[in-house]
DNA sequence: CAAAATTTGTCAATAGATTGACCGTCAATA
DNA sequence: TATTGACGGTCAATCTATTGACAAATTTTG
């Protein structure tokens, strides 16, 4: 029904209104590789599946939380080790983070302000603090987390229990092999 | 060697010094649903999984872009759909970017500014444009596509080619479970 | 013990992305 | 045809995260 919009046949590799973020991936994988000596398709096609994928489902989580009224994603991260340790030098909460040390050192100072951390310098090492979760912290994460879970489940049960073995074990060579990897490039 | 610096063996999972991004996912998978009534820690595995072994390879693709003094990512991700398609509308580039419209246009705005992208009124709609990849887009893109593929191939070689296909399948199962669920959150 | 190197937190500058609102344009329908 | 609703792009406001540089504290090394 599309007339004057139908793409260029040689030049686009489907029609263009038929195609999602999602079926866009194997467009592109048989498409451009050919083209650029040296492209490795299956590459390719294995990043562009996992950005897609990640994408999609932490789009959705995140946004599971602000419907909720709850804490973002990155503060339920701090949040989570915080409950896990209980109290722990700031140094190693903005190590665990994964996040540039600026950006968890500024998120962390917001969380402060907000009162669900408390933090004090530490005696041992004066450049760095000692951060204990409040009470209002507790609450909020337990709520928070609550929902989160939730979602995560809603996301996970679309696998069998085999499944996602297998699918955390894959990933998790992946990472492994690359780890202890200088080569690899760290957040600041 | 460390002395003072022993955590509560009570409260901590284990020692925090030891502790990376990665290895705290098992710790935190087993101390903290149990103490949540209704978390699922399988959920909780497989997403905390994804989450940080998505953030360790983007980060490093990203910063593999930025040290090869490439565009950056979502530059590369526009210049690669519309390399792709060699001519489109605005409205579906846009739309398949998988940012939000306001963020994507931003970004299409300032690779115009950069002579990358050519964009005219459209007659069919005058709400969109037609953009074309101009040969100055053409060269950048395929400079870095080559430098970020090479660094994709670093990550997937890990894997065998059967593992990588079965990483892709479970992957893409996750997704179409969801894809067409009107529950699913998206951006705006 | 002194000097050099590293660690930790923070600042400034920047870049990028989000939501919600708005306006002009197009499509559906009454 | 006129009205209603949906769509496409952009604006403003906000928020988050990044790098690179710096100072203070600590650790390592000579």
């Amino acid at each position: 029904m599309p007339s004057d919009r139908a793409p260029n046949a040689e030049t686009a590799p489907d029609a263009v209104e038929d195609t999602t973020m999602w079926s866009l991936i194997g467009q592109a994988v048989e498409s451009v590789p050919p083209q650029i000596p040296g492209v490795d398709d299956e590459a390719m096609r294995l990043c562009m599946t996992l950005h897609c994928a990640t994408s999609l489902v932490f789009y959705d989580l995140s946004a599971t939380l602000r419907r909720a009224d709850a804490v973002a994603a990155p503060t339920l991260k701090l949040l989570l080790i915080l409950y896990m340790y209980g109290e722990m030098e700031s140094r190693d909460l903005i190590r665990l983070s994964g996040m540039s040390r600026a950006a968890a050192s500024a998120l962390l100072d917001k969380i402060v302000g907000q009162e669900m951390i408390e933090r004090r310098l530490s005696e041992r090492d004066r450049r760095t603090h000692v951060v204990t979760l409040s009470e209002k912290g507790r609450t909020a994460f337990v709520e928070a987390f609550t929902v989160y879970n939730a979602r995560e489940r809603y996301w996970a049960e679309t696998l069998t229990r085999a499944e996602r073995d297998q699918l955390i074990g894959l990933i998790g060579k992946l990472v492994n092999a690359r780890l202890d990897d200088g080569n690899l490039r760290r957040r600041q």
